[in-house]
DNA sequence: CTATAATAGTTTCATATGTAACCAATTGCA
DNA sequence: TGCAATTGGTTACATATGAAACTATTATAG
């Protein structure tokens, strides 16, 4: 193996990319199979859960998603009647979004299954290794977002 | 904000995909922009580097990938002239992948670009920080992939 | 005011991805 | 042997994603 060589199984971005996918797939099963939500849907509804009244903008923003993704998922959630929507009165562009009853309640319904799924995980670490994680991730990602 | 009501940008699995989904972009300035090279191939690449001769079912294996993935890139790969393929004697559906000379160049110039974009990402954590990590992502790998 | 620029969101198009069905070669075992 | 099951890899189809162009509306410079 000459120096120049470079061992996948060792190389964070590609260990970080399969721990990601990983538990994408696992969270997907939750909201997914049971509810028909996707992953980009999923973020939305997160969103929206917490902060009602808000912009597509606002939710592209928070969700780190770009707004043709936020646009898409969003139509489809207005179609399965997870989400309403009205138009600003001051800005006729811009929409004012959240969630319907049945958003509401299979909100309520996820949230508790995938705070338990993230517990799980959690607890396949030490109380320090949970803080040596936070402190971690947060450096590397203030560190990309920078630069 | 209810009892049961997430912040996304503190749950785990969203903060994971951010970074990795940062990283992931970053790279691919690397090999995208400069050779062509898109994030699949990439992977076969990193393991064809490493490994000549080996079959399309053990790249999936080594890049986490599913085979249809595997062999869309080397089909295209070998379209590019940078993978060579021949069929097992002992086994002609099984091929023996190699990168080509261009291939091997690709590799070459490819490896350290992403090795010094790893180190710089790492310099952003002190020694116990990057120690931490890769205990931590260590032991979420090893949980995710029971289970 | 009015022309131009900027903003919110959507549509279009090209490409990527995952699942399932598929083909060909090989293995196993009755 | 010989035929069902398995394996390596590809194809087909349906869906997801990203970039750029577009529509409608609002803000701004002259």
């Amino acid at each position: 193996m000459a120096r120049s060589d470079l061992l996948l199984e060792e190389f964070l971005p590609y260990r970080l990319s399969y721990l990601t996918n990983m538990i994408s797939q696992d969270l997907a099963k939750l909201y997914t199979d049971k509810f028909g939500i996707s992953h980009t849907e999923w973020r939305v509804m997160a969103v929206l859960g917490i902060s009602s009244g808000v912009s597509a903008a606002l939710v592209a923003e928070k969700t780190a998603m770009d707004k043709v993704a936020v646009s898409r998922a969003i139509n489809n959630m207005i179609k399965a009647d997870l989400v309403s929507r009205i138009f600003a009165d001051d800005d006729k562009r811009r929409s004012e979004l959240t969630l319907s009853d049945k958003g509401q309640k299979t909100y309520e319904k996820i949230v508790p299954l995938v705070q338990s799924y993230e517990k799980t995980l959690l607890e396949a670490l030490s109380n320090d290794e949970q803080q040596n994680l936070d402190t971690v991730l947060g450096k590397l990602t203030e560190f990309v977002k920078e630069k």
